[in-house]
DNA sequence: GCGTGATCATAA
DNA sequence: TTATGATCACGC
């Protein structure tokens, strides 16, 4: 379908305007994309698929997907209610305690800039082939959610740098948590903050609650 | 293993 | 039903 990058905001929005009400077989099918037998193996299936669309570029690299718009994108699966179903993934929790230093240059700040969100519809009664793209909203987060977010941020980052990652749990910040994010539980990663004979540990990465992607969806 | 794309599975 | 912790796939 679409395989150059966007230029423009403008060019990006139309490109994501016309995608709603397709369904995954529509766009795949035009996409040359084979459709998973099953969701289960095919996790970020929908994701790839609207990067494709739209001309995304960055792969897997550390920073937003149209890199020269500052735009990040993300697909979310909805209700029928339009209500999210799932907590959307930011970024991973880096631990070197240099990536703590600031929140207006931290990955989370960055990623959240501006965020393209790509709604599409999850019901156990709609197979996976017929789910339809939902309307395209593009945000930016209120000066009364970015100071959220910071103050979420914040409060992860003291503990983290302070070595107390493994005293986290998925139910501290109100928009913003951390929670695993790995092939399996016996993965691992070093922690620099910690002490190098006990820095093993568990990679993490930052989500939004599905409490605040409800309120940008509904905001909009 | 790291970082991307996420959803699954089950305890609460 | 929801939130937390675990897991799946891919490129490098």
């Amino acid at each position: 379908m679409f395989q150059s990058v966007p230029q423009s905001e403008e060019i990006l929005m139309q490109r994501a305007n016309a995608l709603a009400g397709m369904t995954l077989t529509n766009l795949a099918n035009k996409c040359e994309f084979t459709l998973p037998n099953s969701v289960l193996h095919a996790k970020g299936w929908v994701g790839q698929l609207l990067e494709h669309a739209l001309g995304a570029t960055s792969g897997s690299k550390p920073q937003p997907d149209f890199p020269e718009l500052s735009i990040e994108l993300k697909s979310i699966p909805v209700t029928s209610q339009g209500t999210p179903k799932e907590s959307t993934y930011i970024c991973v929790v880096q631990l070197s305690p240099y990536d703590q230093a600031n929140w207006e240059q931290s990955l989370v700040r960055k990623k959240l800039s501006k965020v393209l969100w790509i709604p599409y519809e999850v019901n156990d009664k709609i197979p996976f082939a017929a789910r339809r793209i939902g309307t395209p909203i593009l945000w930016q987060a209120s000066t009364c959610e970015l100071q959220q977010l910071k103050t979420d941020w914040q409060e992860l980052s003291d503990l983290i740098v302070l070595g107390k990652l493994h005293m986290i749990t998925a139910s501290i910040g109100k928009y913003l948590h951390i929670r695993p994010k790995a092939a399996n539980a016996m993965s691992q990663t070093r922690d620099k903050n910690r002490l190098a004979s006990e820095n093993i540990t568990l990679p993490r990465g930052y989500y939004l609650r599905t409490s605040f992607t409800k309120q940008i969806l509904q905001s909009t």
